[in-house]
DNA sequence: CGTTCAGTTGACCATGATCAAGAGTGGTGG
DNA sequence: CCACCACTCTTGATCATGGTCAACTGAACG
């Protein structure tokens, strides 16, 4: 079983098996852990390696200096933070392990060295740093546009879909580590109110979620209702609920409108 | 004087002459000029071109299905949309002209001929990508977790720092296009609530806004009205007057506190 | 076992949304 | 050059989504 970034390139392209070692070299090379809730790297440190999350989720936030806090992104396991570390000075956000976490650190000349030998992970390199860019997009749309109940829907959505691509679903269900605070400072709403978002959800019976473990027990239904489009993600072959998903959507609600700006 | 693009390059890297006889090439070459409020790209479509904006100011932007629209981005002269060209294949959200636009359309060869060449210009990219990056999560920020007040005076200061940094302010001043309603759909709120909050912000002295001309009598003050701190802009050469307010506004309100997360 | 943290519930409140109508302003064509 | 039309801005009245505050429950872990 292939590990998970090598998993999660090939999403985008064919590797050779001389790829395939390159990146399990590099996996392996120097791995580390965190406990949970622990920072990985703080705003305004110099990025010292990348680090590829081999177990476990981290995300990445921003605090303002009131102390509100906004998380921006997750990490699981294939996910790079950050491709900064040749370009950017000093980090512009902090990294959090959510759970136990196990990472490897990839240095500065390791990095190199496959950017120079490796032509497919370089480009695949870019393909995840330009995806997880539209996923910064559709945060914005999920924070500015949405209700709090398509909020929660949404990420529920994306991060089961996400986890899916890299084999770590197991039927409708999967792991889910955030505590409801973590939902809050993701989709800046209150804990409380994700509380009973969460709630309105599960009487719906568009989720079960408990002990960290969530069910979709519809989804079609729940990407209804978080108004849910996978396009984003830019995944090759998404799996069959989701893509004949779609098309039941678009009947169901008739033809697609979009402003014409 | 240089176009834009040099100019925004130059912010992070030192250009060869032959560097910035390429930059010239490439923004003369194929130049395009589109009305105001016309769509460069849409969703859905095979990008063609990376267009090299050198003239007025276009936005990123999604929409949902039921017509609500959120705008992720602002491209002024000097910036890009998008280095997508080469690797995702669908456009996953639009850009649509604010202004009247100058754009220069660089086509795929182009380009390849630039990366191959000029090392400091794809570096350049690079950042240029990573740092609309760190603007995108800027902005999951502001709509996440700022108030109305705070997410239009953080916008104003934004905007007005990007401009400086490829000189198109003078003193205080720069062209602000936006209308209510634009502004409205980047900070998630409604267009009437835009209206009271800038008037608000008038009737406090931090700007003055008519005719679409944007001046910012103090700009500490309003950096400190919408919890703004250019940090995330990774811009090379802070203009003084924003320097010195980070730390006069670091002194008005104590040492800075972080959450340990 | 006790302590801590996540989840839950209730009462009340406020920020910002909605709806509606009117005043400027600018662009276009006759 | 003027008149009209469309769009942007403005204002007021009312409403609702989601926030705040506070207290309590339950599970996990040392």
């Amino acid at each position: 079983m292939p590990n998970a970034l090598t998993r999660r390139l090939e999403e985008y392209t064919p590797l050779t098996d001389a790829d395939r070692a390159e990146l399990a070299t590099l996996c392996s090379q120097a791995t580390r852990t965190i406990g949970a809730r622990v920072d990985l790297i703080s705003e305004g440190d110099a990025p010292p390696y990348i680090y590829v999350i081999l177990d476990g989720w981290a995300c990445h936030y921003r605090t303002l200096d009131d102390g509100r806090r906004q998380i921006v992104d997750f990490a699981i396991p294939g996910d790079l933070c950050d491709l900064n570390l040749f370009i950017l000075d000093r980090m512009d956000h902090s990294i959090c392990a959510v759970t136990r976490l196990k990472v490897a650190e990839v240095g500065r000349e390791m990095l190199r060295r496959v950017v120079t030998n490796c032509p497919n992970i370089t480009t695949a390199l870019w393909w995840v740093e330009l995806v997880s860019k539209s996923i910064h997009r559709e945060w914005i749309v999920n924070v500015g546009q949405r209700t709090a109940r398509e909020r929660v829907a949404h990420l529920f959505c994306e991060m089961f879909i996400r986890l899916e691509s890299v084999g770590l679903t197991v039927g409708f269900s999967c792991d889910f580590p955030l505590t409801q605070n973590d939902i809050a400072d993701t989709t800046g709403l209150t804990a409380v109110h994700v509380n009973r978002t969460i709630q309105e959800l599960r009487r719906d019976g568009l989720i079960v979620l408990e002990r960290r473990k969530l069910t979709i027990p519809d989804m079609l239904a729940l990407q209804g209702a978080g108004l849910f489009n996978p396009d984003y993600l830019h995944i090759r072959r998404l799996k069959r609920h989701t893509d004949i998903g779609r098309e039941e959507q678009k009947a169901r609600r008739g033809p697609t409108q979009y402003l014409s700006c």
